[in-house]
DNA sequence: TGTACATCAGTGAACGCGCGTTCACTGATGTAC
DNA sequence: TGTACATCAGTGAACGCGCGTTCACTGATGTAC
């Protein structure tokens, strides 16, 4: 591969943005930082992106697909002896290491207005990962005897917002007072959490 | 008053830079732009603030002594006779509409990392916000004769996870598809949660 | 009551900086013959 | 196998823009006497 050339730009560019944002966090990110990052001239981008918004809405897309792979691993690699409500907690455990281990990324996916957030590709991975979260509510209900298309919605809102909330609040403490340690060993509103789902009736 | 001196002119860039918030969101934000709004010359807010996070750090301290008193409003508001679980519902439904009312706001105070974090007093009116949402929640423990502290703490978590999930999951909705007015009415998890913690054993 | 003066808040021009964008260019690659 | 040529990706200089910051200034205010 020559050096003019760069092989796969675009790839590069996205790595770079990734690196850009763990670095100097979203207000750190321009199309000339993620050039310089990839090693490139500041107007090599244009052949590749619109805009630094199309970059990053591309960038949360892959982040998206990743998370919602995490998700997937947890609940696939959960012993199938397991109650559902340890599969939700499996699932809760996951979805808050990402945010742990990605703060940045995390923060782009949920909190930034700088992805296009009408994008269709964004739209429909955010909702396979909601899918893949709440994969587990609708049996719960199921095993409670709970049929009702709305109450089933409404606990599978509860169960995202619980465990969304406690993932961006975990990451507030984090930028308030560095790495908390003990919030990586699990979720303790989730372990409420499943022992209230096990008692809804 | 004269024309030169303006009054109160910290007071105005702080409402300006609420304006401008609303206007253009968060990325619009510059001192430049909060001078303007104000009417005044763009080196002005030297004298009164040293940096957009300063000015910022104060409109989110501002913000969330706001929100405090719209949460202890809906508190005090709720009737006596109501049970715990409803003033429960009532705070987390003053939480929402506070994030729905203002959303730019909201988002400064919870996901911009603009704000200076690790202000002393900044610290101190998140907590206090937080204290008043959870004040309902010692209160439904004592009255589940739950005693333990680490519990009780996992309870008030919950809550608050819960309720600020959905609030912000609500506001990304709003970014995605426009205002959701069918959100506004009240807050579907919220009333699981009450069921929930009058379940709580 | 009036004057002199210190203080302070806001002005407006200037600066350097990083940004996105444009543009003519050039080096590399692949293809036609 | 070799040459000519079209295509494309990346270059580097230039542009205008909005930003924060500095600086000498000036208008308004309050106080001392």
């Amino acid at each position: 591969m020559s050096d003019y050339h760069h092989g796969d730009l675009r790839k590069g560019l996205l790595e770079a943005a990734h690196a850009v944002l763990n670095e100097k966090g979203i207000h750190g990110l321009s199309l000339r930082a993620c050039a310089a990052k990839a090693g490139v001239s500041h107007a090599a981008p244009t052949h590749h992106f619109k805009s630094l918004s199309g970059l990053l809405t591309e960038l949360a897309v892959i982040a998206f697909g990743e998370f919602t792979k995490a998700l997937r691993k947890a609940y696939d690699d959960s012993d199938s002896e397991v109650t559902l409500h340890q599969r939700l907690q499996a699932a809760g455990n996951a979805y808050l290491q990402f945010a742990l281990d990605e703060p940045e990324l995390f923060k782009l996916m949920f909190s930034s207005p700088l992805p296009d957030q009408s994008n269709e590709r964004l739209i429909e991975v955010s909702g396979q990962a909601y899918a893949e979260l709440t994969r587990v509510v609708k049996p719960l209900c199921d095993a409670k005897g709970i049929t009702d298309k709305a109450t089933i919605e409404q606990a599978e809102l509860l169960a995202w917002s619980t465990i969304h909330g406690y993932a961006h609040l975990s990451l507030k403490q984090q930028d308030i007072y560095g790495v908390c340690d003990d919030m990586t060993g699990g979720m303790p509103p989730m372990a409420i959490l499943g022992t209230i789902l096990e008692q809804m009736k």
